[in-house]
DNA sequence: CTTGACCTTAAAGTTCACTTTAAGGTTATG
DNA sequence: CATAACCTTAAAGTGAACTTTAAGGTCAAG
């Protein structure tokens, strides 16, 4: 089996060294084996680890959830749980886009008024901040 | 005309009178007068003022940006600079919904393939983050 | 004339997710 | 065996947008 050495992990996943000692911290990546020197060294699925929780931070997922789901998976718990967590996260994503839906419609709307030309006063994207918001 | 105390201020617009003392810092809110105690005066068009930052807010745009579109105002600048901003800000909106519009669809996905029963073993949302995050 | 609700400033704290710095020890290469 | 490129720790810094704290001064009511 392979091992690596802290700059190898960051170089195989992406996630720069400091990071990975960050995560370790805040309990989102195991302690990992020492060498006689103290160096860290991580087994091959470390960045699997670490993928999944880039890929957790895309979808928006804080670390604390992320690691609520890392626990979840090493203590093999509860799907519901996950379930529940994921549910959560889906419906927070559906209000954002309904709000920037609508920030969207009325800025599109406000720019295709605007000629570009003359001063700000009576500008009408700045009225419609005022007016709109 | 009348004139506040930075606390009636406050209670008109909504905005914390820490956070107009902030904005003032911040050149969002121009040096009001102060009365022979040193108290700040503010006359009834800062209620507006402070109304724009609100909005400006709740549309996205950060404070840097209120403050130069503030200022284009204040300056009676030029419309094209106002548009521009504006205009970045529509696209960094139409993004934002894209990348959260993805998310939403292979999330909610994931969800109805997951019963919620069981164990964290072979969970299809854990399996979902690790592989098309 | 005291109590409490206001106001003043400067500076430090908050949250999130790291990054940077300081001050070293270790290992691989020529 | 020197030098560069790694590794270690703890602590402080980053940025955004404030909030909180400390240590007071002022004003209206009773």
């Amino acid at each position: 089996m392979k091992t690596f050495n802290i700059g190898e992990l960051s170089a195989q996943s992406g996630v720069a060294s400091h990071a990975i000692r960050f995560y370790e911290r805040e309990n989102l990546m195991p302690e990992p084996a020492r060498t006689q020197s103290n160096y860290r060294r991580y087994p091959e699925d470390a960045i699997a680890r670490l993928q999944f929780i880039i890929h957790a931070k895309q979808w928006g997922f804080t670390l604390d959830e992320i690691r609520e789901l890392l626990m979840l998976q090493d203590a093999n718990g509860d799907r519901a749980e996950a379930k529940r967590i994921a549910t959560k996260q889906l419906e927070k994503i559906r209000h954002q886009i309904q709000s920037l839906s609508r920030i969207e419609a009325v800025l599109s709307e406000t720019l295709e008024e605007c000629s570009g030309e003359g001063p700000m006063d009576g500008c009408p994207i700045v009225e419609a901040i005022a007016q709109k918001g």
